[in-house]
DNA sequence: CGCCAGGTGGAAAGCGCTTTCGAAACAGTC
DNA sequence: GACTGTTTCGAAAGCGCTTTCCACCTGGCG
């Protein structure tokens, strides 16, 4: 290992000027030093240590992101946005998952503090129980506190800058969409009762539905994931699904198990049912059926949470992001 | 920021007691001094800094994933193994993308080293460019001197721990199999020449024909992606469709393009033709038809690479991991 | 010629921790 | 009671780097 010491001696410098020349400071060294040392570090292959830079400057060039499950479509789209964007900061990234266990999730935070990374951006939806987000709100100010920055997207619980999608707005809007189908009764396999991203959607989609005057839909609660979906699909199809024309699934990985449930079970969708997810995500494009869905810029929520946390603004920020309603195959008029 | 001297002198004991009794050692302290800095620790709130720690120590508590892209199911599951690993091992991980641009492994590797991480596994496929992968190489070569461990998930060409997955023989099983459901004439969306993982899969493939008697099929290269499957089951619909019964797509994200390719154009799968995949990635168990394929055991690949990476052998070793043909709806007898 | 501003270089004090090494205290032995 | 052997603790020297502070030199000015 040649460290910075051996580059000075070899160029006949003071540790302080090898420093300056190889990892930036806002003093000038002349010249003639400059080149010596530039060659020195050139010939012996000097490379910063940065753990050793992290301490000396008391701030490290590695982000830290909070996610799910990479497994999780959604998940992985947006830390895929969150890593172009480091990457464009020149900023490493250290990854948790948190499998959807709060506490998972504040220890994670935990582990990213005393690592120093110098933001995180937490990628996970925020659920509706208080003590846990206390208990996370306390961690992330510790953190703060510390000086470190933080991000999230979701919903803006935690008094941190946050890129905020459009749940509500946009299931009110597939809402209305599918309305001008034609659809009258809904179920919506809504998730589970206290995540949050989950209860948005189903609360706009449910408003929007009483605005035009319509019967409130069918809600039908269980795990936020494929078989989540299919369960609950299943439980739809075993009493009350004649009853409805359009079952709205809260994400687009849920509406999948839905369709397989459906499937399964010899329902025809679009013909016999129709149905709707949220998210848009690429994977599932391919789908037969194509599935109705709500489109959300995922990697540039991923993107903008880190740029947002990189920015030192004195207040929390909050960014909504629009999303768009995309009519596909898997919804009929009728 | 609360300190280990901090802690030390409320408790009236030197640094070398304090962290003695805090951060692990082989060497005992008395059971007084031990409750004193116990309870300064707790009342203080300290946490150690990591970073500081691992300057000191020499080494550090994370490791280094290098995948090509978070958003690919395949690397997603591999990534999640890894990190499952990575948890029970008490590490924290830090993940580059190279979106298969062999210059950004390099770098990403160079990155890793640097931050000094404690192993890195690599989870992408090699390539045959010698040149790439003798830098390649080099680097690891460079990174091990200085103490770092390496495992990688693919092929066995740098000399490391290597996760080596049954590629050849799982393509050869599936020729096999397809070969007994009466399939005589194959199509084989290969993917990018240069590719091993798949240009295993398509020689395995190949090679299982002609020990079967078999004409050997058509082979069409393309990307490794959706989309590189869709382009390529639509050149093969262009023209010499109607020679081939089955079609061979060497991953299952590019079997999901070609079958979108397939019903774009009109062309019943598997009524007209067959269509197989590789991998068996989750998210897609869903298709209709449900795809045929050669499971893998993703998440559990990483697990191992992981491991691997950690365990302190000397000579490189290469475990196998075997692959298995599931037959399912995109395949008919014919 | 003396003086001061401005620019460059180096010595050295950290950053927060680990670990070696020596001192001190205690027990056990002849 | 002097001598080892064994613990247990603390002083201090790092780990590799940054940055402050001071010394020095140069040039321009009065």
């Amino acid at each position: 290992m040649v460290t910075l010491e051996d580059v000075a001696r070899h160029a006949g410098v003071s540790l302080a000027t090898a420093s300056r020349v190889l990892n930036g400071s806002n003093r000038r060294v002349g010249a003639a030093l400059r080149q010596r040392v530039e060659l020195a570090a050139a010939e012996l292959g000097y490379e910063p240590d940065v753990t050793a830079q992290a301490l000396a400057r008391g701030s490290s060039n590695v982000i830290g992101l909070v996610v799910h499950a990479l497994t999780d479509p959604y998940f992985a789209a947006l830390a895929e946005g969150a890593m172009r964007a480091a990457d464009r900061h020149g900023l490493t990234v250290m990854v948790g998952t948190t499998h959807r266990d709060p506490e998972r999730e504040i220890a994670v935070v935990s582990t990213l503090r005393v690592q120093r990374v110098r933001a995180i951006v937490l990628a996970g939806s925020r659920t509706s129980d208080e003590t846990i987000t206390k208990r996370l709100t306390a961690e992330l100010t510790r953190y703060r506190d510390a000086g470190g920055r933080v991000a999230c997207v979701g919903q803006d619980l935690l008094g941190v800058d946050t890129v905020a999608p459009a749940n509500r707005e946009g299931a009110a809007a597939l809402a209305r969409s599918l309305a001008g189908l034609g659809h009258r009764r809904f179920a919506v396999l809504a998730g589970p009762p206290g995540l949050l991203t989950a209860a948005d959607r189903t609360a706009g989609f449910t408003a929007a539905l009483a605005d035009l005057g319509l019967p409130a839909p069918r809600v039908l609660h269980g795990d936020f994931d494929r078989d989540g979906g299919y369960a609950a699909a299943v439980e739809l199809a075993g009493s009350g699904l004649d009853e409805v024309s359009c079952v709205f699934a809260v994400n687009d990985v849920m509406a999948l198990g839905a369709l397989a449930a459906l499937r399964d079970r010899g329902v025809d969708v679009p013909g016999d049912v129709s149905v709707a997810g949220f998210d848009d995500i690429a994977t599932l494009r391919d789908l037969v059926p194509a599935l109705t869905t709500v489109r959300l810029p995922l990697a540039e929520m991923g993107e903008r949470a880190l740029d947002l946390a990189l920015s030192d603004t004195s207040e929390p920020a909050i960014e909504p992001v629009a999303a768009e309603v995309v009519l596909r195959a898997s919804t009929r008029r009728v």
